[in-house]
DNA sequence: GTCTATAAACGGATAGAC
DNA sequence: GTCTATCCGTTTATAGAC
């Protein structure tokens, strides 16, 4: 239903909303101030959405979908290391976060908002992305890059990168990249990554 | 002013606002559902506090404070090495977020809902407790413990740690001692904590 | 596909009695 | 310190014209 319903009209009217959603969070977004985003009046906006709830469910099915797509891409263009692997997934995960910095960002910190039935239809997509995670994760620990509890290690790094989105200035110096060549340099000291560090302090 | 101001009444009342604001988010939390968790009808809640937004910066007041309160005494009491330092920040941290599960969880996710009154008010309680964290991070890089970036290793490891609000299960077998020890072996595999890790595997 | 107009419900907050 | 009653702005959503 959602794949059919996919004029670049709504597409592009996603992308605004997804913008308001981060910038003052879910519930203080109006229909009035996404309508006024996109041009047109509040009415206008049920021609598209049949409510909120939806477009709030459009900007995560999105978001998450953006952040999946390119972390398979990031997966198939780097070396086969586990290194190489899980630097790829962190940068792709920060990049969707931290430049894109829209839909994705939504898919995390407005989850709780999607209703049960949008919550149902999603959980599949959340579900692939993390999986992707959870092996990657799995290669790195196999190959005693980091060691650990799998459960806990998985869900710390990615709460590292997910906070990320509080204090990140995209005007500043460092660059996603930076950010996940630094994270894997502090969990995985062995590494090229955290010799560098460590010589540069 | 909020010192003074400090009824039992009020603290009890604060207490079961910073419950409802984790269960359903500041915004979502109307004052009719305070009241009737109060036990008490809306309008009985505005003798107590002038308006909403100052329900919200009493619960980020109390969650601050108990935080910073609770570290300071964690630090007083634990031995002198950075490990051991570290361990007990990261603990008490995870135990005003986990087991008491409230006020401070507050304090965190929805310090952006304050107006910016409230926000001047509590900045320094806020900058007192990520003090308390800078200095034990220093003390772990100057002692080896950790290495990286100043900056980014605090901001990774309160990132961790602030994230765990959202998957921790208070019924499951881990409790946040256990959380802090596993982080601090994932970041400074030269520990104890790490080597009972690895040798486990 | 967008507009105007408006319904219907809900939100925070106040006044004054007890 | 709490209650009842209520004001009034705001919110989501709909109806029907263009």
């Amino acid at each position: 239903m959602n794949v059919v319903n996919e004029s670049p009209r709504r597409k592009e009217l996603t992308r605004l909303a997804a913008q308001l959603f981060v910038q003052e969070g879910f519930d203080r977004t109006t229909v009035r101030m996404l309508a006024q985003e996109m041009g047109i009046k509040s009415g206008s906006l049920f021609h598209h959405f049949r409510d909120k709830q939806e477009i709030l469910a459009a900007v995560i099915e999105e978001g998450t979908q953006n952040a999946l797509t390119l972390a398979r891409h990031a997966l198939e263009q780097c070396g086969g290391s586990a290194e190489d692997r899980l630097h790829a997934m962190a940068r792709a995960h920060l990049e969707t976060l931290l430049t894109d910095r829209n839909a994705h960002v939504v898919a995390l910190y407005e989850w709780r908002r999607l209703d049960s039935e949008a919550r149902a239809h999603l959980s599949h997509l959340r579900d692939a992305y993390e999986a992707l995670w959870e092996a990657v994760i799995d290669e790195a620990l196999d190959d005693g890059l980091i060691r650990g509890d799998r459960f806990l290690v998985s869900r710390f790094v990615m709460g590292a990168l997910n906070w990320t989105v509080r204090w990140y200035d995209p005007e500043g110096p460092r660059k996603p990249e930076d950010l996940a060549h630094e994270l894997i340099a502090m969990i995985a000291p062995s590494t090229q990554a955290a010799q560098a560090v460590s010589t540069k302090v």
